[in-house]
DNA sequence: TCAAGGCATAATGTATACACTTCCTGCATT
DNA sequence: AATGCAGGAAGTGTATACATTATGCCTTGA
């Protein structure tokens, strides 16, 4: 949160205001400041981010291209609204197309810069975990670390759209790999131990069980969350990455 | 999804100059009319489309979104290339995401009508295949078919991010379901008989099982491409749905 | 001859005015 | 009181002019 909700820094942004608009919008939807099912007023939006309303609508066609939006012609904009249904399936889905990122990566081989990233990303957590529990300052130090590994192994894929379709998972409500869910610290540790083993399976060319133990990986998320809602139902924003 | 962008009939014109430019576009980039890494220029292209440069700005914003489009700012939209690989990885990646999608639907079950759609398409496919090799206007047809029975089973799984992504997967070149990708009689009758496998696990709740024979089913056609690209490097456009 | 820089041209980005659609409001009618 | 139809306010769609950025060409200097 740096600037005010009135002006955007504009200076030495990327160039054009559109981007400019979209980027605080996306971060203002995903960061919940911008309600779902909330309607986006053109005129509304241009006047507070003091810009016009042309680059105000290109912002919200790209949101709308990534999925954030729903657009009806003559009706404008509304933050889209995910059924839980569709929430618990989106771990599924990124669970199949994570395993498939592993297996092309366990098939093509990685880089020996990103063998070092996700070695590194390994012992940082290994180190984190040695401690028994950890703080909430470590908890978000361990987001970053998980990030960086799924982030390397999807890019080490090398297929754009995969990538792409993996990002509009991360833009689901409660399903990003750096955000939310409760749970406790075993489920934690559990999954990085996973880590280690879907690296080994890649590294050793077992490309079957490394997709197998990144889907399975992906999906105890998605089992963790169904019991924390079980056991409280209005379950807010947490920890646990995955 | 046929979107009669044929103009004149249809009554019921969207209204907006947008859409009818996003979706003439389309058509002419998935139709090869406008080849891949072409540049795509604002003012030529409202200019032949007799429409002032906003509502083609719009239509592009959207085809970028929908990923037939590259964006650069400042430096306007190309038409995106597909490499080889990433060609033949979408058959994978649509594999999974089909496969998903008919395990939902053997967990969650299909209405009266949608089992009468599948249905009407297993028997007109037998009624096809009886006579044995068929024409292309039969080969025509049975495309047809064979999209209302994937669409049929992608609706019945109710979750609208796997549709989009699928979609996207079809928008790949010699991707599509209802495209390309030149075989055998054999292979496409084969593929029919996997329709009814793939119906029947549905019906009996063996999601597992629905899963595994979708996921085979769509893998089947990247082996047959893989078969005909070994065979004619530069081979083009033909037939054969799965 | 070649390289470097700037100027001209073209293409994209932005602002703004106006047209059309939607939707709300309120009045009249039943 | 409920319904339906104006009429207007609000909001999106489109056109166009202008600003800014990229690009190619040409000049100029070594």
């Amino acid at each position: 949160m740096a600037h005010g909700a009135g002006d955007l820094a504009p200076a030495v942004r990327d160039g054009t205001r559109s981007l400019s608009v979209s980027d605080r919008l996306r971060e203002q939807i995903l960061g919940g400041e911008i309600a779902a099912g909330a309607r986006l007023n053109e005129v509304r939006l241009s006047e507070s981010l003091a810009v016009s309303r042309t680059p105000v609508r290109a912002a919200l066609q790209v949101l709308a291209g990534e999925g954030l939006l729903d657009y009806a012609p003559n009706r404008g904009y509304v933050v889209r609204t995910f059924p839980l249904s569709e929430i618990v399936d989106a771990y599924d889905i990124r669970g199949q197309l994570e395993g498939l990122a592993a297996r092309f990566v366990a098939e093509r081989g990685l880089s020996a810069e990103e063998r070092l990233t996700i070695e590194q990303s390994l012992r940082e957590g290994d180190a984190l975990f040695e401690k028994g529990a950890f703080a909430p300052s470590a908890m978000a130090r361990y987001r970053w670390i998980n990030g960086n590994f799924h982030d390397t192994i999807l890019g080490a894929a090398k297929n754009r759209m995969l990538a792409e379709m993996i990002r509009v998972c991360h833009h689901v409500p409660m399903s990003s790999s750096r955000n939310i869910v409760a749970f406790e610290f075993h489920d934690v540790r559990r999954r990085h131990d996973d880590h280690h083993r879907i690296y080994e399976a890649i590294l050793t060319g077992q490309s079957w069980r490394a997709e197998m133990l990144m889907r399975e990986h992906v999906g105890s998320v998605k089992s963790s969350l169904i019991k924390s809602l079980e056991e409280r139902p209005r379950a807010g924003a947490e920890a646990a990455p995955a």
